[in-house]
DNA sequence: CTTATAATATTATGACTATCATATTTTCAA
DNA sequence: TTGAAAATATGATAGTCATAATATTATAAG
């Protein structure tokens, strides 16, 4: 071969990554070969010695969202006491800061409205994605003693995805930021969670 | 004139009905003009002579989904006491039913994550709607005698958009269903609603 | 330094889109 | 029945898109 042996694959990478971004911004069906290439700094003709197809290049950046950065936090948690574990994701996933970032953060809030309209691969790697963020807090639960933690981790999923879906849709910082707060401290004490007494 | 009086607002009007349909199964920027117009029984032509733009439009059709058939149960909520509203309201969103309405159904979970990446009149209607729900929700809970009704109904709009966009999301018809009976239950669970004993 | 070839660029094509100018149809009033 | 105007249709234009064929560039091996 007559250039390094992964350039290819960086470039590859490199494409994707703008890719999971900019199906933040615009969603998955306005994302265009020619933009999403010229942001990773190429031209749109050689799209295709990578992808098959822009529907095959769509779920093979979904995909990757869920193995990019937004996942590490996923992650942190793991080695975490439950109760610290659930506080801090909890934290993060209402914080201003994650409903704000538009490039990276949670692919769930972001797809779950196009998931239907897309390929079954994407939604393939969708749901891989939720049953390991719900696997994830359920197993945390089970570990702070609560009984039900397989009805709950339901419950707070959809509560964590909703309220940063509306608190995104919210023009008025102020509202946007007391939804944030509202749900933030109801769900702490419907987990029992709160730190103070 | 010479067409009757108002041939013109019921033409306008099954257009906006056909766009809030096509909206909810496409996305707002999926739907075009000419197959909008079609699914109306008309051709594109006579477009520009019932809006001044596709932005003005698929504004219109917004606000126009907030008038039509899925805040009728909304308004039955208003005349029920409080608990046997509320329980009402909760069964009817997080029904299979609901969740399978491609063509009626709350609006915010169709169009949450595409709010902010359209116009302000759009974001406009969007505020209205939610603000609504908002308020009827909480007037029923501080009927029900809870103090903290409206930090409560934050918790609850959330979890309830979250949910339906998350059963849709998810392919599996048993998960997806289970995912709503247990944010069904949850929510009367936290909310004091359940009707046994 | 040369050459072969992998990676990327240039350019082209046809499908689709919003928009608009113009033609045609519809139907009320006379 | 006819004429006029309102409502809609036909057809055209310019732009964007995914896709693909061909050309060019870059670089590792000889």
């Amino acid at each position: 071969m007559r250039y390094d042996s992964d350039h290819k694959a960086r470039t590859r990478k490199k494409v994707l990554d703008e890719a999971a971004k900019a199906i933040r911004e615009e969603g998955p069906h306005r994302v265009g070969v020619a933009g999403v290439m010229s942001r990773a700094g190429l031209t749109h003709g050689g799209f295709y010695a990578h992808f098959a197809s822009k529907e095959d290049f769509i779920a093979e950046a979904i995909a990757h969202m869920f193995e990019g950065g937004p996942t590490a936090k996923l992650e942190k948690m793991k080695g975490l006491p439950p109760r610290e574990a659930l506080i801090d994701y909890i934290d993060f996933y209402l914080s201003p800061r994650h409903r704000d970032s538009r490039v990276s953060g949670c692919p769930l809030p972001y797809l779950a409205v196009d998931i239907p309209r897309l390929t079954e691969a994407a939604r393939q790697s969708y749901v891989q994605g939720v049953r390991h963020l719900t696997d994830v807090i359920a197993a945390h639960l089970s570990a702070l003693g609560r009984g039900r933690a397989d009805e709950e981790v339901a419950s707070v999923l959809a509560e964590l995805v909703g309220a940063v879906m509306l608190a995104r849709a919210e023009p008025d910082a102020a509202r946007s930021d007391a939804l944030l707060v509202r749900c933030r401290s109801e769900l702490k004490r419907r987990l029992d969670l709160e730190t103070a007494h």
